[in-house]
DNA sequence: CAGCAGGGGGCGA
DNA sequence: CGCCCCCTGCTGA
């Protein structure tokens, strides 16, 4: 120490912080992006998604969203699950039988310390004072150890928290030129190549006999048995260790040297144009949307399901396939710094179940007690269906499904003529005008017509004329409501 | 003007 | 219940 210098050290830094992200991970708080794979919805944080894989780095780097939504092709979810546990937890459990396919997915999002070698932060950045390496928390030169070499107690290790090292790695990810590319078509890396050598060893694999099927019910033992058994770990290491490894935070952004995410609207790539939807949010609901993160904070009576952030959305995925960046951002108005407070449960978007799920159930949390949430809660009793990323519901299943095509971008209307595409079959009708040219609404009074009734309406205006009548049945439009009538009587004779 | 999105009605499985 | 169709309103160019 120097003179006069103290050092103030956080012993419980390191495990406050596993506690308090295993703690936001389970809540949903704080998220701030969408995983979506094999029909399931994993709300995660970019800061951890960021730090832990340089592709998703990359991916929110080049995308300007708050909350975008990244459809995941060709992963499993199982194998998401566990990347999951192993990003937020640090270690994961998997059979043997199923770690060819969770390396492939790893190295399909680059994810550090399985796929991409990582680095200890402390080291990668020189401006830290000479750290000591944690060598419990470094991540194996090689980017996997095997089972048997790892000695350990069969869990995949633990990645360094670490940001910003990713390039300075001498290793360059196999699939460096991924980001334009779907996880699906990383293919590049054959999954015999796994093991090879110019990889680093595989992560060391549990042979519990622990289910890792789905993961549902385990993450939460797990994450507490991590949480203890990474407390009691660092509380064995230096403190010293502690202050320097967490002195520079995850700084957002990958390196500019990654390659440029391809522009939006291209089509077969696998980060695909993503469509930016704002959703707007106005004070009330900005007040109901805080109301019910707020509620959540004393609702931790959460349901497995919900712990499992996963919600199902089948129906788009089924488009989908690509990778999708879109915002849903709810939480627009008040990010995490502006909560206080370690918990800090305010932050957790108003998830709520939709689909099957949501269907039968709705969020528990959102019931109970007389504050605002439950009032938005009686609101959603009249509308059940709820949106997962926004605080649109409406009482009709068909609605809420063509509004989750404005987050998923699903526009399964083509347009023929054009690479438009619409999210509904009117819209493209009308949108076929344009190359049509048809007007079928005819103005009685001037040789105008429009493609839509509400420009006929406008332009009716312009002749200072009383109310018109338009037809529902035809393109009809009269000002006199005798003459509607007769008109309207036509149809009826038909 | 065109795109987007919400809501409602009708119809058939 | 889902799909199709329609109307309507808002928004940006």
């Amino acid at each position: 120490m120097e003179d006069g210098l103290l050092s103030l050290k956080w012993n419980n830094h390191k495990s406050t912080f596993f506690h308090i992200l295993s703690e936001v991970r389970g809540k949903h708080t704080y998220t701030d992006a969408t995983l979506a794979c094999e029909g399931k919805f994993f709300p995660v944080h970019k800061l951890v998604m960021s730090t832990c894989s340089d592709y998703f780095a990359e991916i929110f780097e080049k995308t300007p969203c708050k909350n975008p939504v990244v459809v995941l092709k060709d992963i499993k979810k199982s194998d998401l699950e566990a990347l999951l546990d192993y990003m937020y937890i640090g270690e994961v459990d998997v059979r043997q039988s199923e770690l060819a396919g969770l390396i492939k997915a790893a190295e399909c999002l680059r994810i550090k310390g399985l796929a991409v070698p990582d680095e200890d932060p402390t080291k990668a950045q020189k401006k830290g004072p000479s750290s000591v390496p944690e060598r419990r928390e470094d991540s194996p030169p090689a980017k996997r150890k095997r089972r048997d070499s790892g000695g350990d107690r069969g869990r995949i290790p633990s990645p360094t928290i670490s940001r910003g090292s990713s390039q300075s790695s001498s290793h360059p990810p196999s699939a460096s030129s991924v980001p334009s590319q779907a996880p699906s078509q990383l293919s590049s890396v054959p999954e015999s190549h796994v093991p090879s050598q110019s990889m680093p060893p595989p992560p060391s694999v549990s042979q519990e006999t622990r289910h890792v099927d789905s993961g549902r019910g385990r993450q939460d033992s797990h994450l507490q048995q991590s949480q203890s058994q990474h407390t009691s770990q660092i509380s064995s290491l230096r403190p010293s260790a502690d202050t320097s490894s967490l002195r520079s935070p995850p700084s957002g952004g990958p390196e500019s040297s990654h390659p440029s995410i391809t522009s939006p609207r291209s089509s077969d790539q696998s980060i695909l144009p993503v469509q930016m939807i704002k959703v707007e949010v106005d004070d009330a609901d900005n007040s109901g949307a805080k109301d019910s993160h707020g509620d959540r904070e004393d609702g931790s009576e959460m349901d497995g399901d919900e712990e499992e952030t996963s919600n199902d959305f089948s129906e788009y995925q089924s488009h989908g396939g690509e990778i999708e960046k879109e915002e849903h951002d709810q939480m627009d108005s008040y990010g995490a710094d502006q909560i206080p407070g370690p918990s800090g449960l305010q932050g957790a978007p108003p998830v709520l179940s939709w689909g099957e799920e949501g269907e039968a159930g709705f969020p528990h949390n959102l019931f109970g007690g007389d504050d605002p949430a439950a009032q938005q809660a009686t609101l959603n009793v009249e509308k059940p269906f709820a949106c997962h990323f926004c605080t649109y519901s409406t009482y009709r299943r068909d609605h809420l499904n063509t509004h989750l095509r404005t987050h998923t971008g699903e526009k399964p209307y083509q347009c023929p003529h054009c690479s438009y595409a619409a999210t509904v079959g009117n819209n493209l009708k009308k949108h076929i005008r344009t190359h049509t040219g048809e007007k079928p609404y005819l103005c009685p009074h001037c040789p105008y017509s429009a493609s839509r009734n509400s420009s006929l309406q406008r332009h009716l205006l312009t002749h200072n004329v009383g109310k018109s009548y338009s037809c529902p049945h035809c393109f009809y439009v009269t000002f006199q409501e005798p003459v509607y009538q007769l008109h309207l009587q036509t149809h009826f004779d038909q």
